[in-house]
DNA sequence: TTAATAACCGAAAACGATTTCGGAAATTAT
DNA sequence: ATAATTTCCGAAATCGTTTTCGGTTATTAA
């Protein structure tokens, strides 16, 4: 199998491979006759222009980097989906890679990408991520950086996120519309905004409802897993007998502590209500089905493109580069794990 | 931000980039004190080589593509995760595209892969594939690829898949074992190898342990949603009053069918036994908990990089290509939509 | 002291595609 | 007929790295 290059179809044709590369790229100096013979001795032979040539010269790869913490979670898939096929719209291709909630990794891999030469990388920041030095590198070296789901207030950069704080109010606010009166937090690890966002929306609709916070209905979880709903939810009932509710931070967590609910007896929703947050696909099989909140991640993941997109183009514009922030709407799903209002 | 070259170093340091370039790889005509001070100057600047020039040159990417039919499904993320690890692990990066179960999409994300000049492809093949052409002219060009899951066996190439045939026959003995007599089987498309062989291993079954094969229970779904196992499975029991066992080919399915037949208030598993396929995550939150056949896809996707890193080698090489096909074992995990033993 | 060997470095040619700039040929205007 | 434009094409430089093949020095052997 022989490469088909511009210098072949040159010589074939007796011309120079100028020529060849400026009549397949329609330039006005060279005249139908030529193009139309270029043209078509390049379809027969099936060219296709070496893009490590190409990229060389022209400076641009036209591939993403895109890092997930953990891929084989339904939001990042659906993350995932919305970045490909935006990027395949434009043109762009994307390599991924998972930072599996490693701050080490998280470096290393955007590392990985740089060499590569991404032209702009799509990035979560990892739970552990608590200094920001090897993302202003990034932004300062004007790499597009746009930052999706959990980002962080004190980088400045492009970002995609949901309306966390509006999400667990509403969220909250549906609980105590449904009766609920004592209702117990499971959130997330401290450092993430999204973690922040949310328990701060929880604690609004309390006040709002002129409900006491209780700092010690608050439980924090620092995996993202079943089984960490599972093993908290007794320890709640244990310590509260008077909780009526539970809203956690992720489906997960919310099914893991349903099915333990269970098993123990206590029946959902009548003695205790269960607000889940991200309305994944299992939050519709579980008995009862899951009242959540939908977080739209192929939404998410179709807007850090077009962000990432306009950084590029605005670069190759010699236009300054604008960071925008764009808030995605999120909206409560009753199901049947929440009482009838 | 001034990009660092090969160029740059040479010119500080006055010597020539070829040097420098020995020096940076330990070539041994290079003393040990130039060697030094490149180094040192190469790192206190970040020098990074540029990945276009490298390609360019040594005629590899170090990138390889991973084509996915639908990505938010639990095995085949499973599968992304066990190729972007062992990719990674050896210094490759991968592309993600997705064909969409379509045939013209599986087409043009192969030409995308290949204008990308990526050095090896990784292949589900669509449902709707029926012609191999695109894929023997890959491998006529020596392009390595490597088949997953949904293969077919008139291609020519390294592979990795289960052994479906026994997976359905062991999945489909067990129900047998615990007392089913008239089992429907709810099947894939008639095309991917995989549902052929599930098929028969559930046809093999039925013979081994003297059940009369009856091609009434036979029903083919050509998606491998939830909603088409909740649609099918009351058709399945208006046809048969006598069902006693289903056997999906995949656990979405099985779900559905196992909230439909709850929801018209047949007993699971007294009066009907449901067997999944796949052990995806949910399959363990269903009530009752899924029994089902474990389909390693971590293993499949580490396997699959695997076997295209070794036709990568043979080709660097100068070797012939071995095309290799490694199967994997299944086991059926039994849960509670089976009856006990 | 001269000859043979070793140690060290650099010029230059790839790898393919792109684009500027200048020049030859063809066309039009005078 | 000559002069002024157009039209069309190609030489050559670039992008940054790699590697072969010589060619200088410095070292050792004779």
């Amino acid at each position: 199998m022989y490469k088909v290059t511009l210098k072949k179809i040159a010589s074939t044709l007796g011309i120079s491979t100028a020529t060849v590369s400026k009549a397949l790229k329609d330039y006005p100096d060279i005249s139908e006759k030529t193009k139309a013979k270029v043209k078509s001795l390049a379809a027969s032979l099936n060219y296709k222009p070496n893009s490590f040539a190409q990229s060389l010269r022209n400076q641009e790869s036209k591939i993403i980097g895109l890092i997930i913490p953990t891929i084989a979670h339904h939001f990042f898939s659906n993350i995932i989906n919305g970045v490909i096929d935006a990027a395949t719209q434009h043109g762009y291709l994307v390599i991924m890679l998972q930072s599996n909630e490693s701050y080490e990794d998280e470096k290393n891999k955007i590392n990985l990408l740089l060499e590569k030469n991404v032209d702009g990388i799509l990035l979560s920041l990892s739970d552990k991520t608590v200094n920001y030095k090897h993302i202003n590198r990034l932004i300062d070296d004007e790499v597009p950086i746009v930052l999706y789901d959990k980002i962080s207030r004190s980088v400045s950069c492009s970002k995609v996120i949901i309306n966390d704080h509006e999400a667990a109010f509403n969220a909250t606010q549906y609980l105590i519309d449904t009766g609920c009166k004592r209702i117990a937090h499971i959130r997330g690890p401290l450092k993430p905004q999204t973690t922040i966002d949310r328990f701060m929306g929880y604690k609004k609709a309390l006040e709002v409802n002129n409900i006491p916070f209780d700092k010690d209905l608050i439980y924090i979880r620092h995996n993202f897993s079943f089984e960490d709903g599972y093993n908290i939810s007794s320890q709640i009932i244990e310590d509260h007998d008077d909780v009526d509710g539970i809203i956690t931070f992720t489906d997960l967590v919310a099914t893991g502590a349903l099915m333990r609910l269970q098993e123990l007896g206590i029946k959902v929703p009548e003695q205790i209500s269960i607000m889940g947050f991200g309305n994944w696909f299992l939050s519709k099989i579980t008995s009862p089905t899951l009242s959540t909140v939908d977080q739209p991640g192929y939404e998410m993941g179709k807007n850090a493109f077009t962000l990432l997109y306009n950084e590029l183009n605005q670069i190759k514009n010699g236009e300054v580069i604008r960071h925008e922030i764009v808030e995605i709407d999120t909206k409560v799903i009753p199901r049947n794990s929440t009482k009838i209002i």
